[in-house]
DNA sequence: AGCTTCAATGTAAACGTTTACATATCAACA
DNA sequence: TGTTGATATGTAAACGTTTACATTGAAGCT
């Protein structure tokens, strides 16, 4: 039923040369001259030949395939940024190999060991946190890997981003400046997330920088999405005292927090303003417009790919590079009543 | 500095027994007894082994590695379906190579040949749309390919998704039943995008069955996005007379009409209805919530997978199944003034 | 004991490329 | 005419698995 493609053998016969000049026609062909090269590609379409990628990959040793572990797709930052990564890495003549971890550590190391067995020239990891044992693995491996959407010049791995800490302090030391002395806070899990746990300790220093006591923080943790937002709000906004402003780790969870305050009649940002972080396109499109701390996603993407590839390419170790945010002051931020 | 990675050999070498039974201690371990095993798992744990891809896909034949090329994955509705069908994969040992086509025919061609040429034992493609001479290729090469977020028995390729025409038809019914005469329509670009034309079919075909001119009904064509969507409206507005309800080939067209209804002073739905098309996230996120169309994304990923699987592994002939979409009437829609 | 069976393991031949090295050809030049 | 160098092509050895087949040894039978 399925009869045998044919091979490079089968062409050089058609072609009447040898297997090795038939490679060169396709991998340089500047190094075939014109009469050959046109016996060679008279026969591949006459046996409507496609090299095989397995013998390919291992006489050659590398796939020109590039993987990515990321916590989800669903998540819109990721989603952009991976896009500009996979662009940029196509541009190149890679190819991009996704797999997911849903935030668990033990299944991003499955997926680390998956993705280097399928033979990834590199990979895109999100974060620092990770078992050491992995990063050995990596090292035997010859798998040359980058982080991103952290920066940490002190970690074993390269890494480019932005100082998630610092970005959230500045935020943070913005709303304190316009009065807010209570202050709700809604981040993403803390125990697997290192970005969420710096930004949650932005705006700690943040506040005592400014002689807030940690008593008025009030932290909520939660798992991601716009329903766990809303519930986060209701929650701080029976706390007494009442916060003034809720900070979020993320614009989705901002989102559902600004669309449960409305629910429960709440004014924002009169009766309590709402800040995220990641300036996604949602956050221009909920009502009150939401302040919050926009990040170069495809700049990180493109950058990515470029660094990684490098990597791979001319073993290069990898760089540390900060990016730089920026905050976004919109509507659902104001001083506190009074 | 960059000294090779272990092999079989090393693995045997190690534990002392032959490549043969190290093999089948990895794919079979059942052939292999328990004392062996253990010897061989420790050599492998010791040396950070991982077994080369390229030499195992020419052994074997297969890579187990599916591929998918939809238009972006920074639209959600393409993400969420995609990590679905992920994740099924991965249950099924079969790892996701992406591409991106940016909506543009020659650019998914390419991709096509490419993600064959590196192996993948199958396709998700998104719409039906494409070049007879792909699909003659498909053949040739014996991969199946599997199209999604699209229905059509007739199609020369499988499919999983929803009836396009049907579902923005019974939406454009309702509206229709509600008052509404004068009808704008917002649809992504319609002649490399089979789904967008179904759409505005599927309206076209409601106003003619209610009796409605064909001059009521004034379409702006744009590209993605929130902006493009806002500056759709505002042009929607200005016509003559003005359309009382504006419907939107998609969520996103619909979230930026929204804001630029708002924004010009209109009140969504009071002066003017509007609607959209896929139901994420962002539909219940905004001011007023978007009324629109349900598509159930991660179900049509789950399945897709589970099908390509079986067309895969079993050489099955694809099936072509029809998933339910339901309408979610939200504040966005009301009968016109007056 | 001798025979058969079966499970566990070993041996070695593919699998289809790429590429270092060898060889052949030919033009240019002393 | 012989030498040199450049260019085009051929030869054959990897590359690291899987797997058909061969071998071994022990258990179960007569």
């Amino acid at each position: 039923m399925r009869q045998p493609s044919p091979t490079l053998h089968d062409v050089a016969r058609v072609a009447g040369v040898s297997t090795a000049t038939v490679s060169r026609c396709l991998n340089s062909p500047g190094q075939v001259i014109e009469s050959t090269r046109v016996k060679v590609n008279k026969a591949i379409q006459d046996l409507g030949y496609s090299p095989n990628f397995g013998a390919r990959v291992m006489a050659a040793r590398r796939t020109n395939t590039i993987g990515a572990i990321i916590p989800t797709m669903e998540n819109a930052i990721f989603a952009r940024g991976l896009q500009a990564f996979q662009e940029e890495l196509r541009k190149n003549g890679y190819t991009l190999l996704v797999a997911s971890s849903s935030y668990r550590p033990e299944v991003e190391e499955e997926q680390i060991r998956s993705l280097i067995a399928r033979g990834a020239d590199g990979l895109l990891l999100i974060g620092h946190e990770r078992d050491p044992a992995i990063n050995r693995f990596l090292e035997t491996q010859n798998v040359p890997a980058l982080v991103a959407w952290a920066y940490d010049a002190t970690a074993v791995l390269p890494s480019i981003g932005f100082d998630n800490l610092k970005s959230m302090c500045d935020l943070a030391t913005k709303v304190i400046e316009m009065g807010h002395r209570h202050i709700g806070l809604i981040t993403a899990e803390t125990n697997t997330n290192d970005r969420a746990r710096q930004r949650v300790r932005g705006i700690q220093e943040a506040a005592k920088t400014a002689g807030i006591s940690p008593d008025n923080l009030c932290i909520i943790e939660t798992s991601y999405g716009i329903e766990t937002g809303a519930k986060a709000l209701e929650t701080l906004m029976s706390a007494k005292p009442r916060p003034t402003v809720v900070m979020c780790g993320n614009d989705v969870l901002a989102v559902g927090a600004i669309r449960r305050a409305r629910e429960l009649g709440y004014d924002v940002p009169a009766d309590v303003s709402i800040t995220g972080f990641d300036d996604i396109e949602i956050a221009t499109v909920v009502a009150p417009q939401l302040t919050t701390v926009h990040v170069p996603h495809r700049e990180m993407g493109t950058n990515a790919a470029k660094a990684l590839i490098e990597m791979v390419e001319d073993n290069k170790p990898g760089e540390v590079t900060e990016l730089k945010v920026s905050i976004r002051l919109r509507e659902s931020l104001a001083p506190p009543a009074g």
